[in-house]
DNA sequence: AAAAATTATTTGTATATACAACAAGAAGAT
DNA sequence: ATCTTCTTGTTGTATATACAAATAATTTTT
């Protein structure tokens, strides 16, 4: 005898709301800011119990499309645009989470007025000043990575004045300014004197460099990361359809 | 008079079930790939309902730390494998590796003249005969990604005879030339109305595109890849100075 | 009028229950 | 032996209920 065919096509029932929810908001029936139905009007406008219908808003809570607070209500979460959709890691961050101690050291952190070639690389006239920052992260005592910046100073007029063994540089840039795009470069380098002092390199083992472009706008920073010997990372990872969308970058 | 300070430290318990699942990770005691308890078990260990550990084990399901089969059981997703100096994973691999069935269509596969533009990208003449391939790759029968490649002839002679459904284009090139250089781009946009086909996007929402230029040598490959909205992918990640060095690229 | 207390609304968490869907192994039929 | 069917265990979803906690609006008190 046939099994008689269920054909069910139809989602769950958590997911019809959070499609109904994000159609409102991607129709900008519902724009940033706006509140939007309670659960209990959701329970009966969608015909579902208030747990499911809880599930779903509390999901594309977690995915940042809304943003509740008790009491008050939900509202369709303001987009920065990046937030949503670009998540950049601190290294400090990244240390702790496994467990490990955090600490870096502050090289360089001065104003100097760019070379042509790295003023062509940052689309700047040559001479131009650029803030330069150099700094060695460290998991306990051992070096991990070397950090060498170079910053539009319109950006960030007030960089030299941080103390950048509080808050990362990272943080303190994506604080200040939401990056559009970025681009990296992979490669391996035997690296300079200058470059195995600060990592406590003995000989003349190759290491990792990532070169990375920021855009904020049409303006740029750039940064060179060199990862002492041995060191590994991940570029590509996990991903799933349904989690929200994230870049972690170190 | 001062009102009294509640002082509750404790934590809701569906997040207690995950901070124990996390510290069985963390510690080493599951490992990637092991089954964990079932949520009966669970239900008994922990003194929590069965919906209360759901919770608990679907939130790590998303944020990429366990993996779920229906049927089958919860397990420690696995993350980061490998060594080797360079190790590109294939999308194939990732999502098998979490369970998932993965599949690919190839919708183009042909020899085409370089338009002007591509041909500056590639350092090539414009006009000059290149290898054009667009492979949707999904999981289950969920569009995952959108791999749109331009590829230098004389790398990969018999490039247009490969059945790509068998073997991933990234393996085959790696098996072929060795990477010297990599090149990341990574944008959010909003996608052109043939991606958006492919990909089965219903609205006009924002998609993440990352661009990559691959050396060998001199010679150039470019892949522009789509990922589906609501997809999460990781740049940078987890590294150790004690490890060996590895880099995946999807 | 201002402050305090109360009430109503809304979200946050937790449980018990139920059934569906899937996977793997066990038992039975061929 | 091989295939089929059944059973069991697992996760996936949905509901009704309950109480806690935060916020806003209202009422009462001062």
């Amino acid at each position: 005898m046939q099994k008689q065919e269920p054909v069910l096509f139809n989602k769950p029932l958590y997911q019809r709301v959070k499609d109904h929810i994000l159609n409102l908001i991607n129709s900008g029936t519902l724009r940033p800011g706006m509140q939007i139905e309670s659960e209990a009007e959701l329970v009966t406008t969608m015909g579902a119990s208030r747990m499911t219908v809880n599930r779903a808003l509390r999901e594309l809570t977690a995915e940042g499309r809304l943003s509740r607070r008790q009491g008050c209500g939900t509202f369709v979460a303001t987009r920065k645009p990046q937030a949503a959709l670009f998540t950049i890691q601190s290294i400090a961050d990244e240390i702790r989470s496994r467990g490990g101690s955090y600490s870096c050291t502050v090289h360089l952190l001065q104003e100097e007025k760019a070379s042509p070639s790295l003023a062509a690389a940052m689309d700047l006239a040559p001479y131009t000043p650029v803030f330069h920052s150099i700094i060695v992260h460290k998991e306990g005592n051992v070096p991990i990575q070397l950090g060498c910046r170079y910053i539009r100073p319109e950006i960030a007029p007030h960089f030299l004045e941080q103390d950048f063994t509080q808050v990362t540089v990272s943080d303190y840039l994506l604080g200040i300014a939401p990056v559009t795009a970025i681009e990296h470069i992979v490669e391996a380098i035997i690296p300079e004197p200058w470059i195995r002092d600060l990592l406590e390199i003995n000989g003349s083992e190759p290491c990792l460099a990532l070169h990375r472009k920021t855009w904020v706008g049409q303006v740029i920073a750039t940064k060179s990361t060199f990862y002492s010997p041995g060191s590994r990372f991940t570029l590509g990872g996990i991903f799933t359809p349904t989690s929200p969308g994230s870049i972690g970058v170190m």
